[in-house]
DNA sequence: TGTCTACCTATAGACACTCTACATGTAGAG
DNA sequence: CTCTACATGTAGAGTGTCTATAGGTAGACA
């Protein structure tokens, strides 16, 4: 149970404009929203997620505005048009990725 | 083509278990393994190879010995009995990786 | 009233691993 | 003599994730 800290590395942004697909997020929901549909397995910290989109904002691919819901202040995220091509970008490079590190851990007996 | 670079985090170590599993190889060989079973994908430098192969050595997964061929010589790496064991626990660490990454990225529309 | 939990955002600094760049050297082809 | 392939290795940069800490609101419960 649970994911090896350092594999994340280089994923986590695609984790992060997957969960926006489809509806703005705050980040406290973001980090809920992984543990969901991770099944539990995913607990990404806060120090790991505010940063992060941070810097997907600044890169352009997300936007971001403040709400104050319930007397709690959240900022809201949002997918840029640049976000989603960039998300279909993640999401093909996860699949090449898969394959490439499948085709060395678990090659088919072909030889 | 190619892999990103962060992406690799974490997973060099089975890559290299795995490269190994069958038959020692030497730090200039297993590179051109990974080339070779990546159908060309994998170029990983040297600058990450014999670190990585010298901590796994530390960590007591392999085992080395100097070698002399065609006038040059070759340092040849070894999987150990407790380098196999990682490496069974790398290959499944790796498939709930995928499948948990999956689940966030692809979610099936169950919803 | 006081305290506890859930909600909510955020930053500083440690940490770990990969990469770039460089250094060193042999063998064989042309 | 030069070039490429073979072969090992290190120092230091870079980067992103984590730990730890900080601050704060709202509501439940005693």
């Amino acid at each position: 149970m649970g994911v090896n800290t350092d594999a994340l590395r280089g994923h986590m942004d695609a984790l992060l404009l997957s969960v926006l697909e489809h509806e703005p997020l705050h980040g406290y929901a973001i980090i809920e929203a992984l543990q969901a549909r991770s099944g539990g397995a995913l607990s990404v910290p806060t120090g790991t997620v505010y940063p992060a989109l941070r810097r997907l904002e600044q890169a352009g691919y997300l936007a971001s505005e403040w709400a104050t819901v319930g007397g709690r202040k959240r900022r809201t995220y949002r997918l840029t048009s640049a976000g989603r091509t960039a998300l279909a970008g993640e999401r093909s490079a996860w699949r090449e990725f898969t394959g490439i590190i499948g085709s060395v851990l678990e090659p088919r007996a072909t030889k």
